[in-house]
DNA sequence: GTCTCGATTGTACTAATTGTATCATTGTAA
DNA sequence: TTACAATGATACAATTAGTACAATCGAGAC
């Protein structure tokens, strides 16, 4: 019962492919931890079943993570993490996947027409309201 | 997928171009709420069939709207309509959809690991970037 | 123990569907 | 005629889907 329940969020209408999305996404976890060496992939079909994806579409993101050195694909066992990369590396991706999640968000709100003032004074609230909600739920 | 049907009229003897015609038509259904952001847009080729016009005829429009950004669209996978500038609703609406982007921007990055002070750094960063380059475009 | 067989897994190859790029053709106005 | 914009034809590239196959494992039969 090793494998994770490996939550992605697609989205269909964003110019980035799903196969990059979902290599994005492991990256991502694993640079956060969320992921660990050892750890078992959910299955191709078993993952494009959740995502509503062809398998083959999981497949070559697994495929590229495992050129990349990043899991191990082994035909009738699984998939499973390798290794996390350097510090300097997950460091490096971590920081990556967060400024191009930013980028998109900043890009969106400023073509929407709000001003950078705006913008961030959104995000102080929201991120004052977040903080609140995990104080509450610790009980 | 929920891809319209997409009615448009053309009128060959107008002196209006085809393309221009159907980057006319889908600018006003945009308008006019019959489209909507995440729509799908018809394939250039079925549009094309159905409009009895040569599919590169399509394509242009199609890439015309995508260069204004009203559309995106994506080889391989389709055409979509893009979130567009709310025009002149009233400050309450304007608020509610900035409030709806950035709460889906921190619930996403805080799934994937982020804390509240990493994820209002990055803000911080990027808006500064935002304004810098702004006014360097000013020359 | 080990054999067999079926279920499960990833792989390989191909097909289908999508938009893109480039050049040819056509029609119209100067 | 010439120039140019609009449209069409053709070839191409990217993404995803379909199908068949090979490797692995585990449950039973013996």
């Amino acid at each position: 019962m090793a494998e994770k329940r490996l939550s992605l969020h697609l989205d269909f209408r964003s110019g980035l492919p799903i196969y990059a999305q979902i290599v994005e996404q492991i990256q991502s976890q694993l640079a956060n931890k969320i992921l660990k060496p050892g750890d078992q992939l959910p299955t191709v079909r078993a993952l494009a079943q959740e995502l509503r994806v062809n398998f083959n579409t999981v497949a070559r993101a697994y495929r590229l993570l495992d050129e990349a050195r990043i899991i191990s694909t082994q035909q009738g066992r699984g998939t499973y993490i390798l290794e996390i990369p350097p510090p300097q590396v997950t460091e490096k991706l971590r920081r990556e996947s967060l400024e191009a999640l930013t980028r998109r968000f900043l890009n969106e709100a400023i073509r929407m027409g709000f001003s950078e003032r705006e913008v961030s004074q959104m995000v102080r609230d929201r991120l004052k309201s977040v903080k609140e909600a995990k104080a509450g739920e610790k009980e």
